[in-house]
DNA sequence: ATATTTTTTTACCATTTGGTAAATCCACGA
DNA sequence: TCGTGGATTTACCAAATGGTAAAAAAATAT
């Protein structure tokens, strides 16, 4: 080995790294930061809390590492928006792609709903230096839409900030839809609802 | 004294009382309920841990007991929704009011979506009692408007839904709206564009 | 002023929590 | 099969945390 102090993980090493993570996951976006607890993990996780300390260096790396990965996929969807594309299909499969999120991973979605909740005193460096440049490069497609008048006068930032707060809230406050709804599935008429709402917002256009 | 148990608090008592609650409203709402500490709300109090211990049983107490007013605060404007008045009216007033919550009551917005977020452990019985009948009350109203054709065809429950999520996510993701708007007081702007969303919804209407 | 009640402080305590050291176990290549 | 390095457990620790007992201080009533 000609040592550049990398090793490659073993299979047990991802595993592990991996069965941690998700457990933290768990943990984590039940109770925010402060409220976790590394015994909780290590149980969710099926290994004593030495162990897990043998795979990160504490409570902090572990968390910081799940909001790092968090933030790729929570883009996505956003980084998917296509320019070239139908203005008003591109913003409502952007809100469709948000919803089908939300219930597919709604503990990543609580995970950061807890960090801004708190200030974001872990993630505040990735909101300037990841979200805020996708945030502002897709403002300036959806305000380039409006002013070739391919969409009705309306506020990109606040647009996407409705469109991330409708969709999210179906995960972050599940258990509150779930008590107004008798428990329910909502993800159909939730679907609907939201696509007439920013449909209607984007102008009405007949079906084809 | 006739002795029914019962004492009138004093008005140091109401003071100290009144000055824990405000202290703890700032900490579980930054930190939710285990994320905080009574030597936190101690020292936003200007009171010893002890002190405070002597005024409310424990940690828990003064969490439900914040829980508890904040309830009511929280339904009210939902209250004042109008079987009597203009359908389009009632609901745009709403939105407003709701908006105008979330800019002049953050903490208790934050305070309100730490507890869901964590599962509503403690508030629970509320959402039950409380928020639920209001709920279904204000829906059949809406339900009602539609079927007398003053509003078209939407969905009640998703739409106090998507009213809840856009207002409150001005208190809630507060620190994430700030980064993304440089900063910039987003108060009206934000008025103007959920006016905008939800007028639509409802219907367009001729200024008169 | 004095007795009494309310309020506050001081000095604790038991448990929990994040974290460490060192011994032990175990997989795996030579 | 045996040695070596990675993986795991055992036994801890210091700090933090929710909470208590009792004394001291302050307010209040007589």
């Amino acid at each position: 080995m000609p040592d550049g102090t990398i090793k490659k993980p073993s299979r047990i090493q991802r595993r592990n790294r991996r069965m941690i993570l998700d457990a933290a996951l768990e943990v984590f976006s039940r109770h925010g930061f402060r409220g976790a607890t590394l015994d909780q993990i290590a149980e969710e996780a099926g290994l004593s809390k030495p162990n897990i300390l043998y795979y990160f260096s504490g409570k902090e790396d572990i968390h910081v590492t799940l909001l790092s990965h968090l933030m790729e996929t929570w883009l996505d969807p956003l980084v998917e928006l296509d320019p070239a594309g139908d203005p008003r299909t591109e913003i409502l499969d952007y809100v469709q792609r948000k919803l089908d999120m939300a219930r597919d991973l709604p503990r990543e979605s609580r995970l950061f709903a807890n960090e801004i909740l708190q200030g974001a005193p872990r993630i505040a460096p990735q909101l300037h230096s990841h979200l805020k440049p996708l945030f502002d490069e897709k403002c300036a497609v959806i305000a380039g839409w409006v002013t070739a008048g391919k969409l009705p006068m309306l506020d990109p930032q606040h647009l996407i900030f409705s469109i991330w707060a409708t969709t999210q809230h179906y995960a972050d406050f599940e258990v509150q839809v779930q008590v107004l709804l008798d428990g329910g599935a909502s993800h159909d008429r939730a679907a609907a609802h939201l696509q007439a709402m920013f449909g209607g917002l984007l102008g009405v256009k007949d079906k084809s």
